[in-house]
DNA sequence: ATATAAGCGGTTATCGATAATCGTTGACCA
DNA sequence: TGGTCAACGATTATCGATAACCGCTTATAT
């Protein structure tokens, strides 16, 4: 058999879609052999697999018992804005000069999420929204700090929330958000640039907080019936 | 065989215990199949093990290549600093009027720190000191910002970060450093509690600094003989 | 000489099989 | 009726063997 890559590694992506695209949910078990023969391959790569996932918090496993999609309850998404907010802060005063040369592409990604958040298309959106942060993050030029980003999984979480975000509360302009730190960045501002960070990352968890309080209710209901 | 555990878990205490007492060095190859001969295992936990590992950044591997263990240069060293103030910023802030019923916590922690530093232990020293620290990052209560922290392996750093300082400069009061903290929480204010921390932490990395610079000196002069 | 290719030792990646463990079911007994 | 436990099916954890791969050395041809 031909392969340009390790196995593990495919196995990975393909759960990754599996987890993103909803085709299974969280709290589904993943079972190895299963996995395994629907793949036409051995446990062990999908094995491999499984526990690199657990390290992207995208599964958990129990020992001797077997590996399911971790539950992302509301605590845990609310938790995360203080923490990428902190983290954002540092990166944008960090790169407020740097990034000076990245203007341009600043400006593509707050475009292109325009387009997308007026298309409601959650998943391009979320795309450039994380783009745009992930180059500020990149030209702060921290690589611990770029990896503790990174291991937060801004990006499917980000998917998520834009998801929600669209279906409930399509009057907000989210894109338009950005602008302040461009600004800050074309006047190379380190201060102004680290403050207008915080603040964008805490306003979007204040927005997600209120979608969630208002899914809650939903979920209630749904949750009573079928519960059980 | 009767065993307690999984075998991958005991492995990688093992290899750990290797790492932190320096029976192995950065850089060197971690060989799968010649742990698993001298454990007395089969390779499979081994390589279980040395993955956990790479999550925990601790040993890194390429594919078809290996494992080694990691090394970390200077540049990381200092790069986790700002990263770390960020964080424990926040967790100062947040946990300002938590902690305040683990303040005699905190203080046993700063004695046994002050005693260890007279004595020159390097090892007992960091183990207070992160202590005091993970005491209020677990009272700030977001497990998001916990997990973060936490991944920063702050407690294996400190200790090599704490021997070094002890050798080069053995004069600087580190413990009593911790006092303004201790001040902010006992008067419940997250504002000062939050800037004592960051003040803290960026300290720290300033006089580490200073350390490595005064210790490239002598690197410089033994790389270059045995270099080559 | 120099570049390309074949061969080799050492190691990783994957396989297929087996042992160990978990949760459940149902028999047995007080 | 209720409780304990043996046996079972499903799944994970581990094993031992093999295929695939990397880096290097040696052979071959230009």
């Amino acid at each position: 058999m031909i392969q340009r890559v390790v196995l593990s590694e495919q196995v990975k992506e393909e759960l990754l879609d599996d987890i993103m695209s909803g085709r299974v949910k969280p709290g589904d078990r993943l079972v190895e052999s299963q996995i395994a023969k629907r793949m036409g391959i051995s446990q062990s790569p999908v094995r491999e697999a499984l526990r690199d996932m657990v390290a992207m918090r995208f599964v958990e496993v129990e020992p001797h018992k077997g590996a399911r999609v971790r539950r992302i309850d509301e605590r845990e998404v609310m938790e995360i804005y203080p923490v990428r907010a902190s983290l954002e802060q540092l990166a944008g005063t960090l790169a407020a000069v740097r990034a000076q040369k990245h203007i341009d592409e600043l400006e593509v990604c707050v475009d292109r999420m325009t387009k997308a958040f007026k298309a409601k298309d959650a998943r391009t959106m979320a795309k450039w929204d994380v783009q745009f942060h992930r180059t500020i993050l990149e030209a702060s030029d921290n690589q611990i700090l770029i990896q503790t980003w990174n291991s937060l999984m801004i990006e499917a979480r980000t998917y998520v929330t834009l998801s929600n975000l669209i279906t409930h509360k399509s009057d907000i302009d989210l894109a338009g958000r950005h602008y302040p730190i461009v600004d800050a960045i074309r006047a190379g501002d380190p201060e102004a640039c680290g403050e207008a960070m915080r603040q964008h990352v805490e306003e979007f968890g204040e927005v997600m907080k209120v979608v969630f309080e208002a899914d809650q209710e939903v979920t209630d209901l749904v949750g009573a019936s079928s519960a059980a």
